[in-house]
Order: C-alpha cells, then sequence, then structure tokens
DNA sequence: ATGCCAGTTTGACTTTTGTCGAGAGCCGTG
DNA sequence: CACGGCTCTCGACAAAAGTCAAACTGGCAT
C-alpha cells in the first residue's frame, strides 16, 4: 500500500480537491496521506491532464480586429494575441494563444494532422496536458534525415503525449534525391494509406515557412540557399508541410516539390479546420500566399501582423474596386 | 477605468494566471491594480466559466464494478460512486459525480434534455460553471402549477445558466385534469414543435422517481397518493419524465399518461445519449424498470446500487439460462 | 448641492499551498 | 545478504492565495 502510489491516489485527490472543493490538508486526512503528498500529486494530476484547466479564448475573438480580419479573408474564426498591452515575451504569447486555441479546437474522436517547424514546437512545449481519449495524432510530413532541432516526428509525438493520445509517425524523409525514388517511396503501402487518410483529419495544426537564406527548409538542410534562390525567382513565396507553395497558394512546380513525401495541399484542404499559427511578421508574404491557396480556416496571428493583414486585405478589396 | 471592470480585465488576469502562469502579484503589476483585485477577479473568472477546472471522471469508468454493469446491462457508460472509502456527504457525492460526467458528455453545439426532480436539481446546483457556447438546454416535460422546489424550468435554466447555453422552456403544465385538453394542448404548435424536436437532442439527464406514496410527483400534487397506489396496483413502476412506466419501461396505460405534457418515451429513446443519476437505493425498481425500457445509455449510481444492479443482473440471467 | 447606495479597490492579516532535503521502504544486483 | 539506486513520503519552512473591514468611487435621488 506504500509503494505505488498509482494513478488511483492521485485521481481520488484531484478529485476531491478539485470536484468537492476540499482543501489539501483535508484531502490529506482522508486518505490518511501528508499535505505535502497531496499536494504533490495534485502537481502530477495537473500535469497529465487528469484535471483540465483551461481559458477560454473567447477574449481573443471578441476582438474587433479579429472580427474584421474573419471578413476580410472569410475564415472560420481569428485570435489576436495582443501585444503592446501587457509586455510578456511577444513570441510566446502567439504560442500560448495558439496552443488554448489548440485545445478548445481539439474533440473526443479527432484525427489530427501536425506539421512541423519552430512554432509548432513551441506551442507543442508549452501545451498543457489533456486527456482527450480516442484522438490521434498524425504527422503530415517526411521526416528529416539530418538531427535537427524540431523534427516532425517530434512534433507529432510531443503533442501526442500531452493530450494523451495516439501518435501515429511517418517513417520517411521529407525530401528525396530524385523524383523517380520519391514516387516509389510514395506508392509504398504504408506510406500511401497514410498520406491517403490525411484528408479524413478532423483538424490540421501547422504553420508558414519563408522562402529566404535562412528558411526552415534551408537551416535544416533539404534545400541549399543556392536552390532556395532559383525557387524564389521561380515563384516561391512560402513552405507549408515541407512543400513550396506560389503566392496563389498553389504547390510550385518544381523538382523539389515533386520529391517531397508530405501531405498533399488538396488533401490539407480537405480537412475542416485548418489551424494557422504566424508568430513572426517576416512571414508576411509566406502567410498571404498560404492564405490565398485556402489551406487556412483558423489563424493565430499578433496584432501588428493581424492589422498588415487587414491592411492588405483592405488595400486589394480597394484596387478590386477601382479597376 | 475604474469603473466598469468588465469581462476584459476579468479575462486579461485569467488568461495571465491559468495560461501563462503568471503568480497574482505579477498579474497585479502587469494590470496595474492590487493583488487583492486580481483574486478576486480570479473568483468570478472560475465562477462564470472563463476558465474551466475539470477533473477526469476516468477514475470511476476505471472501477472493476463499472465495467461489470456495462456489460451485464449493455449500457454504453457506468460510473460508481465509492461509498464506504472516504466518507463525505453520502448522495451529494454521487451528484458530484454527476455533473462531472455531464460536463464531460457536452459537446459544443449539442442540445441538451433536462427533465427535473430533486436529483436533477441537485446536479445543477453543484454543477460548475462552463463556457459551452451553441449549446441549448430544453426542457423534456411540462411544468407543476402548484411552487415546488424543483421545478422542470427550474431545473433547465439552472442547468442552462451555469453552461452558459439557452435555454428553452416549456410554457405547458405538466398534467391536466382531462384527456382532451391534454390533447388539444399538445397539438398547440409551440408545444408540438419542441415535443417534436426533442429527438434531436443530443444528450439527455434524468432521473428516475418511484411510485411510493412519497414520490416526486405525489409530493408535488400532480398525483394523491390513493391514485398512486391505483396505478401502482395497475402495474407502475416508476417515473421518467413526469410520465409512469410499468416494470418493462413502458408508458403505462393510464388516464394520467394521457393527460401529461412531456417528451414522449420514444422520443427520450432517440437521444444518443442518455444520463441517467440515481441517487437513492429506494429506486432500485424504478430503475429497472427504467434500464428495461432501454431510457438509459449512460448510468450515474452509487457502489451499494450497483452491487444490487448486478447480483440481480447475474441472477436473471442464470434464471434465463436454467430455464 | 448633499447624502446615500452599490460596487470596487486596497492594505493588512490569516490561511492555504508549494517546495526542499532528509528519511524510509522496495528492488534488482553483485 | 548487503548494497546502491529508485521512488515515495514526511515535516518544516517560505511563498502564495484567500479574506475582511475600511476607504473610495461615481451614480442617483432627494
Amino acid at each position: 500500500m506504500a509503494i505505488r502510489p498509482a494513478e488511483q491516489l492521485i485521481h481520488k485527490a484531484a478529485w476531491l480537491y478539485y470536484a468537492h472543493g476540499l482543501r489539501q490538508d483535508q484531502v490529506a486526512s482522508q486518505l490518511n496521506i501528508s499535505r505535502a503528498s497531496v499536494a504533490m500529486y495534485l502537481r502530477k494530476a495537473r500535469e497529465t491532464g487528469i484535471v483540465n484547466i483551461s481559458t477560454s479564448t473567447q477574449l481573443f475573438t471578441d476582438d474587433v480586429l479579429a472580427r474584421q480580419l474573419e471578413d476580410a479573408l472569410e475564415l472560420d474564426a481569428v485570435w489576436i494575441a495582443p501585444e503592446n498591452d501587457y509586455v510578456l515575451d511577444p513570441s510566446t504569447d502567439i504560442a500560448v494563444l495558439a496552443a488554448s486555441v489548440f485545445l478548445e479546437l481539439v474533440k473526443k474522436g479527432d484525427r489530427i494532422g501536425v506539421a512541423w517547424g519552430r512554432t509548432v514546437y513551441t506551442i507543442a512545449d508549452i501545451m498543457s496536458y489533456a486527456d482527450l481519449q480516442d484522438v490521434t495524432v498524425v504527422q503530415l510530413c517526411g521526416n528529416l534525415g539530418a538531427p535537427y532541432s524540431y523534427r516532425p516526428d517530434q512534433c507529432t509525438m510531443e503533442i501526442a503525449r500531452r493530450l494523451n493520445a495516439k501518435g501515429l509517425n511517418f517513417y520517411a524523409p521529407l525530401v528525396l534525391t530524385t523524383e523517380l525514388l520519391a514516387h516509389g517511396l510514395r506508392a509504398e503501402p504504408v506510406i500511401r494509406e497514410q498520406l491517403a487518410d490525411i484528408g479524413n483529419c478532423d483538424l490540421a495544426l501547422y504553420s508558414v515557412g519563408t522562402v529566404d537564406a535562412d528558411s526552415h527548409v534551408v537551416k535544416c538542410g533539404a534545400l541549399s540557399p543556392g536552390e532556395m534562390g532559383v525557387l524564389r525567382e521561380a515563384g516561391a513565396a512560402g513552405v507549408i508541410a515541407g512543400q513550396i507553395i506560389d503566392a496563389a497558394g498553389k504547390a510550385l512546380d518544381c523538382s523539389y516539390n515533386r520529391r517531397v513525401i508530405s501531405a498533399s495541399l488538396a488533401s490539407l484542404r480537405q480537412i475542416e479546420k485548418r489551424l494557422m499559427v504566424v508568430q513572426e511578421d517576416s512571414k508576411f508574404q509566406p502567410l498571404l500566399a498560404a492564405l490565398a491557396g485556402g489551406l487556412c480556416t483558423h489563424l493565430v496571428v499578433g496584432a501588428s501582423m493581424a492589422r498588415r493583414l487587414l491592411d492588405h486585405a483592405g488595400a486589394s478589396a480597394g484596387a478590386k474596386k477601382a479597376s
């Protein structure tokens, strides 16, 4: 009775404390343990998602700016992280908000597609634990061969872990050296099935990448700065789930894209809720491309980015009217 | 700036405290108010459901007894409130558990049918606040003419209030004096539409009533003790949403039932999740009737009731096998 | 204008909670 | 069977959160 505290005790403690509203010392005496232990159990309970503390993100959608953006961009929902108000770490603020929004969007039984990148990993990292049963988290794109800090499989697994969900990884490299090989690999049953199933996801979480020399795909070695330059000349505007898109949000017709193992943009668009999170202001152009491509139905951005988007939408609407 | 603290401030405080994990004094300095105010805001935030603290009820389904009951009674899920373990108020324990289970079953956009009675009202009373948007709570049966402590409309509205949901009341008496009048009233568009829509609910919450002289329906004056006695002779076994059912869980063929304005048992059975909560051990026979009638898919009971149910199920299974 | 009321805010106080290092029981291993 | 290694547990202290009466605010009726 002393050795394995197990979930059982944690559960009971959490129950008495949070549901019945007892104080820790009362819980302790009920369970015949010390109050210190109770405190520890409660922390574990919070960490494992046995108790869920979530704050409504309504505040951020109530924002006038967010409403305007929803209308202007025809999105289902927009959340805007305030920036000047009370200064905290500027970009984690967006990630914290994104994590809350994400948790609010997830339902039991959902299948969730997750891409990769610093943004996604940051979100995973600060996401609070939850106890979603029957949730599956699937990886949207192939892995990186080289060890890199925010690997696709890491993103997927970390989020699955936080949610107490099943993680479904994808054991293929993100990009191959020849189109032929990529084609062959995509035809492999294991891979093909998983790719085919992506359209059945209920929710997708991704960010968008830049096509600069310090882009994510460059830093991780999938493309050299030179190659990226060429692609940029050819019309590359952003990166989604490892694929290069042009300003219209279509997959760029290039060798690189044909060598990538990832969810097709068409299958991404089949996903009902596509949550896009953008932290850096430098991702303005890539974000426009993603929006143009209909790759996003739910958006989390910072206030300054929101204003730029709105200005842009207003300007292009005005231009359209003028012409 | 001093007069209307509004939701805005409460929201921000809750956000900083719960989502960002700041301490109260940090929140206070961020918001330029005193820590005491922050503490107050946070309480309000919890009370209004801006933050949600919920404990997983998994513990209670993991219980071996619960599993056995699920199998024996062919129910989707069973939760059993422990009784001897750590002694608290015995019957509120069941209600607290029921409230948690209920909140766990509700999803956004759901339509919820709520019956009435002491049990239901107790659950409503201790239910923590939540911020479910797009949820509608509908009343399953007519109102009581006489003022009584746990009126159907009270139950409905209180639950709607806690959930921040829309409450849909039912402005008709529970029982009329003549069958003709009841028939006419049921044909009224307002009433008819609401009754017809009950089958579209996603979730129902009710208990079952006894058919004793101190039954709920007797105490509230819908039936006299004498009439109840007659009905009992005629095979009455329990009360569901104001209607008398027999041991097989069918509506008893009697004048009273024909004079009642309430959701038909058939429409109740159309509801996907039918959560039944039983506090008193004396409701054993009525509960059996309700179970026989398929009026319950999710069940919350106390441990002793659970054991009785299991014994009964085992015995009747044995009898069936023997015969 | 004035005084009252309802609601908010605050500082000071008490209670409750989080945390740390030490100790105790259990386990596989040498 | 003695030994670390491991995790769980506890007591005591420090930190944080809850509470209360008093002061303050603006609105409102007199």
